[in-house]
DNA sequence: AGCACGCCGACT
DNA sequence: GTCGGCGTGCTC
């Protein structure tokens, strides 16, 4: 090994490729794939950072400009080098630079990523700034003059709109900063480490005979040697967190680490504690709030052997384990498992590549799989272990479906059916509780008639128009503005308002029905802490009050063994979203609240109100029965050409010019178009659901093919076609395959 | 990203 | 002429 390949450490696509440098004899032995160095780069051969991505005997460069590796940076370990062809992978399916997918993937202290925080501040007063103004204006320096300007105009001037908007180039920046007219800062935001100490118990739960059968149906084809990724699809309260830990002391016994993935609301003392009480402290957590320090410390003790069993939300999934035996992903549908950033990873796709690499299984477990996983599932792909029963002696909860239209025709306006009031008030009278779950994910202030339950649309975006302070009704979208109706343009009713009961409504009108119950609100204004979302959870286990109002974020995954009854107020709002998830994710929520209910001994019973009692997710949902709701939404996947049916691939363009993303829009679409690839769909380019965020125009383009393949070779030659045109640097590209969020 | 190089307008 | 801002191109 002569030359080592290395990427180096800074986020510019002009940068984002290999370098070889000569390796010192000092360093031939420890040099490893995925560590950091640091060697002379440019022309004033400063010193820079990178990673190690591979080795080779030859070069195609000049052998005399090839310059000596400088050493390995202290404090740097190796990663696998199966991470960083993780990071490879990503870059290749989600489109990133290198860059960007090592910083996600390898357990370095990374540098604050300042780009977007940087801020520049007027030093000088407003008059020694004129005066200076005069002087540049004098000199005429445009650069200096605009700067200058802007400056008198705000004293706090991003780094972004600057150089951007403004159009000054660096070195006048630094030119400015040097002669104490204007001081560079960043922001620093630090976190507070949690902690938390549980007892290891020796005894722990017998399996019941579907856990076992669950159990042995993966772990014998494991000592056959076969790795493969699992459904686990078991109802709420079956008991899926015992199969899992079942697995994972088995991996362990062999001398194999398990990661665990939880979506990261559920991650919880709960949740953890469970862990800690079995696996003592081999175990370790990731956490949101751990700074990148702790994060980084936790890594290290993967790397160095010390535990066994790493928990965290998505990014757990890069843990450096030397063997990992086991990657277990719980309430594998959430969305949280996608990145919203780029790479726009998901990290069942990518728990599936590292298992691969690593001869890992992979066990996706769901009361409520994701139309891909259960598709994948019957398709024979995954392994599928089904749990049909609770454990314990809990049974599945009774289900009724109000219709709130019927409540309004006979006279009902308030916001609890008739049938959720008796029940509520007679769970008071017992000392049970009672959970009201308010459905308005991404949702606020729509407008829609209670008589037939329609929702007011907007005429060119079918998006539900919501309802402003100023009396209008906007599209979010478009801009399109309308006044608000006096009748239903649907039915003629009068009985159309903005439905724009928050939780803070719901837990008033509980108080002004039942003004002896005690209430507990739960959203976001209540939960800005993790502390305080840990509070109210924990005061409502312990009985302290008996009503808990909350949305989406109190039915993940608490157990609350006297809770009796969930009412689920409005649960048709989530259909109104905009996306061809809103469905599934509908179906999901319902099924989820339902399962919160009847956890202990007693018996439990949910109520539903819908204005749109006969939709499927709806019915399915009330029923429990997943399999039907799959059959259901697979037509109208298959119609449409969605995702599980069709591979969907979707095209993010921005740029801070209009007519230049315009065009470039145009080009890339009549690019594809050009390709003639049969059975290829392209909707678009359409402006983006933000089409214009920040001052950043965004378009997107959609395209939907039956195999993923085709649509990964498409996307090869855009890239291509991209790196032949200047003008690509000005127009912003990212790739999403299977998009779960609006761009 | 950050540095050197070189073009070109402005001032001595 | 020459000083210096500001755009361009390159980095193993």
């Amino acid at each position: 090994m002569k030359f080592v390949n290395v990427i180096v450490d800074i986020s510019s696509e002009k940068l984002d490729r290999v370098f070889q440098y000569r390796v010192p004899e000092r360093l031939q032995e420890q040099l490893q794939i995925g560590m950091q160095v640091s060697f002379p780069f440019g022309k004033g051969n400063r010193s820079m950072k990178g990673y190690v991505v591979g080795f080779s005997d030859e070069t195609d460069y000049p052998l005399e400009k090839i310059k000596e590796l400088d050493g390995i940076v202290k404090g740097s370990v190796k990663a696998e080098s199966q991470l960083i062809a993780l990071a490879a992978w990503m870059r290749e399916m989600y489109g990133s630079t290198m860059n960007q997918a090592l910083k996600t993937v390898l357990p370095v202290k990374q540098e604050k990523q300042q780009k977007q925080s940087r801020q520049l501040r007027r030093l000088v007063t407003e008059e020694e700034g004129k005066t200076l103004l005069n002087e540049f204006v004098k000199k005429n320096y445009r650069a200096k003059i605009r700067l200058m300007a802007a400056l008198l105009d705000e004293p706090v001037l991003s780094w972004k709109k600057v150089t951007e908007e403004l159009k000054i180039t660096v070195p006048v920046i630094k030119k400015f900063e040097e002669d104490k007219i204007l001081f560079l800062e960043s922001e620093t935001v630090y976190r507070n480490p949690f902690e938390g100490h549980f007892k290891k118990r020796e005894e722990y739960l017998i399996l019941n005979e579907e856990q076992q059968a669950a159990v042995d149906e993966i772990w014998s084809e494991y000592e056959q040697g076969i790795r493969k990724t699992y459904l686990l699809h078991g109802v709420t309260g079956s008991g899926k967190t015992e199969v899992y830990m079942e697995l994972i002391a088995r991996v362990i016994a062999l001398g194999k680490q398990a990661i665990v993935l939880i979506p990261e609301i559920a991650l919880t003392f709960q949740t953890v504690r469970r862990f800690y009480e079995r696996f003592g402290d081999r175990v370790s957590v990731m956490h949101s709030r751990l700074s990148e320090g702790e994060r980084y410390d936790q890594f290290m003790r993967a790397k160095e052997g010390s535990i066994d069993v790493m928990i965290g939300p998505r990014s757990a999934l890069f843990t450096p384990f030397s063997q990992t035996g086991i990657i277990i992903i719980d309430e594998e549908h959430e969305s949280s498992y996608k990145s919203e950033q780029v790479p726009r990873y998901h990290a069942r796709e990518a728990a599936i590549f590292r298992a691969q690499m690593c001869g890992a299984s992979v066990v996706l477990g769901s009361a409520t799989p994701s139309m891909e996983s259960y598709y994948h599932a019957l398709e024979g792909d995954y392994g599928c272990c089904r749990l049909t029963k609770r454990i314990g002696t809990a049974q599945m909860a009774e289900v009724s479906v109000i219709d709130l239209r019927t409540e309004l025709k006979e006279g009902n306006r308030s916001i609890f059916s008739r049938k959720l009031y008796e029940a509520m008030y007679d769970r008071l009278q017992k000392g049970q509780q009672t959970m009201l779950f308010l459905n308005r994910r991404g949702l606020s202030g729509f407008v829609s008639c209670r008589s037939c339950g329609k929702a007011i649309r907007c005429p060119h975006c079918d998006v539900t128009l919501s309802l402003h302070s100023d009396g209008k009704l906007k599209c979010h979208y478009c801009g399109y503005e309308t006044g608000m109706p006096e009748v239903c343009p649907a039915c003629g009713s009068r009985y159309i308002t903005g439905f724009r009961a928050g939780t803070q409504q719901i837990e008033k009108e509980v108080k002004k029905f039942f003004p002896k119950a005690r209430v507990l609100r739960m959203d976001y204004d209540t939960t800005r802490t993790k502390e305080s979302y840990e509070q109210i959870l924990s005061a409502f286990g312990q009985g302290e009050a008996d009503v808990l109002v909350g949305t989406q974020m109190i039915v993940k995954g608490h157990d609350f063994p006297n809770v009796t009854l969930v009412g689920v107020l409005a649960a048709d709002i989530s259909l109104y979203a905009t996306d061809y998830r809103s469905v599934e994710r509908t179906f999901q929520l319902l099924t989820q609240a339902v399962g919160r209910t009847g956890r202990g001994s007693r018996h439990g019973e949910a109520v539903i109100q819908t204005y749109v009692p006969d939709h499927y997710s709806i019915q399915t949902a009330a029923k429990q029965d997943y399999e039907e709701f799959y059959w259901q939404e697979m037509l109208y996947r298959n119609l449409m050409g969605y995702p599980p049916a069709f591979s969907m691939l979707g095209i993010y363009l921005s740029c801070t010019d209009e007519e230049m993303l315009e065009e470039q829009a145009k080009i890339l679409g009549d690019c594809i178009e050009r390709g003639q690839v049969q059975g290829l769909t392209v909707v678009g380019p359409a402006d983006a659901a933000l089409a214009k965020k920040n001052d950043i125009y965004r378009k997107v383009i959609y395209l939907k093919h039956e195999q993923e393949k085709v649509l990964l070779g498409i996307k090869k030659e855009l890239e291509k076609e991209m790196e032949r045109e200047a003008v690509w640097q000005k127009v912003y590209v990212q790739f999403d395959f299977n998009p779960l969020n609006a761009f």
